[in-house]
DNA sequence: TTGTATGCGTTATCAG
DNA sequence: CTGATAACGCATACAA
């Protein structure tokens, strides 16, 4: 009671105990160098005392800041939510803090976060990347100062850095595939304009598989668009002005292919009669809309987890060499009633 | 180029420009006891040596850290994306960073999150309560330290602190008197065993749209669960099972209410002819289900910017006394196809 | 096993 | 308008 005044440090510690400050310092950080019984000693005052060490002091001191960065398109998505789910409960018990920031998927805003991270010092950086960032040189400093950055989902071409990702081609090929298994003939890809490896990939994938099946890929089959829930519903508009109608859709999110679902049974369409499905993510609306929504697992949890396992293992051993790999999870198709055309 | 060596600080600007250390600090404040001139030399010399201020040595000068935590039960719900989304928001364009963590809704991670952020020493926080914490006490030590806590959508009963939400027990009740409306007699709630005041409160409004039609209270047609989705699964069960059937149910949350529905529609029972649904919260999913689920709107994205806006401008405007208050967010009714009984 | 001395990079106080 | 100097709280190299 009454130590709410005046935060307490090191020296008032030294000073009660009739010992040094230097020797507090090591006994709270559990040096060996110090007799067992004056350790004791220290903690137990500290703790009565209500100690709390100075974060900025030690910083300064050491130079880092066991504080990771976390650059991201947007939150509210409820893979994103779950990726930075994943991120902070292995942050929290190794000891770190997580700054988060969101693009907006946009690349200047992306620009001037990764400077503000750079300013704070973080100890390392966690990136997805914005729709239309082409270049990822804004985090060449972090390189340069040997600051870690793992790019997870949304990666860069370049070859310098660490990424975790998913095999996006050979899942969306899965996945066209299986609508082409259903008696597809004429499959539409509902996908984002963008440079960014997720749809691209998803885009090769959706070719090898026509390719495999000795179908001439046909782009006008293919509706560009942001993957919005919105989107979608004018996606249905266009499929079902092509003539002669798709007969299945593989759509690179779930969201959109959802909303697309709703807009073509609102015009009378069947689904999977008339149009199969499939989308990618297995967000939770892909339970919900009828029929349910064939889809890839990207399990986002698991890939908070391993990216922000990989970057403190990294940190931890003070391997001064940045090793640059590619890590591949695996994720797996997952079918449901919008692509089952055949008992 | 070739400046990735070593840190430069404000003695290197100094030295360079042949005047002192504090010259350049203050220059680079933009302290007006400094001559233009010298100041635009300052800055300039300052941006082509990549000059970055050092925050801990000036957190650990000035006392405080411009960073504000944030606790959540879940960061995994679309609520609270877009909760967080605003907070990042606005704590981004006023120079604040953001640490955030989850209690996954055990009080016990809450306090030891909550202890974390203390010695973190942020000079704010943001916290919504998890599901079984009965006592605010551990916040009480930022109390002490005059660091201003809000919190919001879960809130603690204490005056103590300033908190920010909806008025659950009148948009419950609006809910209800809906169903009532539709000619609903005989309505279930489903909700969460919780002291928390979200749920306590939407019981409380149920309770008062019955209380105003003139029906008695049944205990019976009250099924407690968490709110999740296979919970929501399990609770169609019980409701089919209540004898007479309900013919209306309100849900505290869109997330259950809407696998509730998809259970019942399962059994064959049509909604909204045979049961009316409400649920809450305005969740994307209540756009998918169909038919489409009548819902209360909770403008989370709102929610995040006024409680990360009020934090700043309480903690720009050095007042030193800390005045509590209740904000409450305006919330309405969404009228869908789930409810509409009459046409 | 412990103590002394010093520096980490800023900012604030006080003189000039 | 500018400079010298003293903190801020901690961790470590070096001595003892």
């Amino acid at each position: 009671m009454g130590n709410e005044e005046k935060e307490i440090t090191i020296y008032d510690l030294a000073r009660e105990l009739d010992i040094s400050a230097a020797t507090v310092s090591r006994g709270l950080q559990g040096h060996p160098t110090v007799s067992k019984k004056t350790r004791k000693r220290i903690n137990d005052l500290a703790l009565s005392k209500g100690y709390r060490s100075n974060h900025f002091a030690r910083n300064l001191r050491r130079q880092h800041t066991h504080t990771i960065g976390v650059i991201v398109p947007r939150l509210n998505s409820y893979f994103m939510s779950a990726v930075i789910s994943g991120m902070e409960n292995v942050a929290t018990k190794a000891g770190f803090n997580l700054i988060i920031s969101q693009s907006l998927e946009n690349v200047t805003k992306e620009k001037a976060n990764a400077a503000t991270m750079f300013n704070n010092r973080v100890d390392g950086l966690l990136v997805s990347l914005a729709y239309d960032a082409d270049e990822s040189r804004h985090f060449d400093i972090f390189l340069q100062k040997k600051i870690p950055v793992i790019f997870f989902d949304r990666v860069p071409d370049s070859e310098h850095f660490t990424k975790i990702l998913i095999d996006n081609r050979k899942s969306a090929k899965e996945a066209t595939r299986h609508l082409l298994e259903q008696g597809c003939k004429r499959i539409a890809h509902i996908t984002a304009i963008s440079k960014r490896n997720v749809y691209a990939d998803r885009m090769q994938g959706y070719k090898d598989a026509l390719n495999d099946a000795g179908i001439t890929f046909n782009k006008d089959l293919i509706v560009y668009n942001n993957l919005s829930y919105d989107a979608g519903y004018e996606a249905a508009d266009l499929i079902r002005k092509l003539n002669p109608m798709p007969d299945g859709v593989f759509v690179a999110n779930d969201n959109c292919a959802v909303s697309c679902m709703m807009g073509l049974k609102e015009a009378g369409i069947r689904i999977p009669q008339d149009i199969a499905f499939a989308g990618f993510n297995n967000d939770p609306v892909s339970k919900v809309i009828e029929p349910n929504l064939t889809t890839i697992n990207y399990p986002g949890y698991e890939i908070g987890e391993l990216a922000m396992r990989n970057l403190i293992s990294y940190l931890n051993s003070d391997s001064t060499t940045t090793v640059t790999n590619t890590i591949t999870m695996r994720s797996e198709l997952i079918i449901r009633a919008s692509s089952l055309r055949k008992s």
